[in-house]
DNA sequence: TATTGAAATAACCATATGGTTATATTAGTA
DNA sequence: TACTAATATAACCATATGGTTATTTCAATA
């Protein structure tokens, strides 16, 4: 997973709504139906949060008859959070730094 | 940590350039104008972010001489790994909906 | 004290975000 | 086929976001 990849699932994540939505399917798989009770909103606002969820995967879609099931992608969740413990290691950026003389050695 | 600050912390964390502070300073503490040339925008909007990762407490601020320095408070960035890896249970929502006859049970 | 350099703050702007209502689409059923 | 229920999409709006330039604050120093 790149770096992009990265901050748009830190995105998705960083809405209330999102988030408790992804803790909610950790319980269970639910349809959008039984969402907009439990958040007092739209439809069409939790409709458009399933969109921006399932666009980075961390939702899979299934339609059961009339509804529509999310289920929780745990692994890319997983990902998420093992991402963020083990980021990209800049160092070098330092060592550019350092060769235009503009590391602020200080002490 | 409660829902809000998780949810303010992703947020901090969800930007392309302050993930990238974030891990650059993994590497090293560093002062504003170190990265105004790394990342090729303006002192102030460096300043800004890192103002906004403060908040969150994810970096640490000490003043030496004319030079502010933040440091990675790694503790911090852990509990966000740690958050989104442990979310919240929220299965009496579930309870809930069973009791008002909105839960969707489809096989 | 006057000047210089680093960082913060203010004011502004374009775009993204999270909600709304109205309308389409899709699947099940009378 | 017509109707109903669930979901998605469109169009819109207020606020948040991430950048800019101009200005202020603060510490070191000539």
């Amino acid at each position: 997973m790149d770096t992009k990849q990265v901050v748009a699932m830190l995105k998705a994540l960083a809405d209330p709504t999102r988030l408790k939505i992804i803790a909610l399917l950790q319980t269970r798989s639910c349809c959008v139906c039984e969402l907009v009770p439990i958040f007092g909103i739209s439809q069409p606002a939790i409709s458009k949060h399933m969109s921006r969820l399932k666009s980075v995967d961390l939702v899979i879609e299934s339609r059961k008859g009339q509804w529509v099931f999310y289920t929780l992608n745990k692994a890319r969740l997983e990902q998420a959070a093992q991402a963020l413990g083990n980021l990209p290691d800049y160092s070098e950026e330092f060592s550019k730094l350092e060769q235009q003389g503009l590391l602020v050695t200080c002490e």
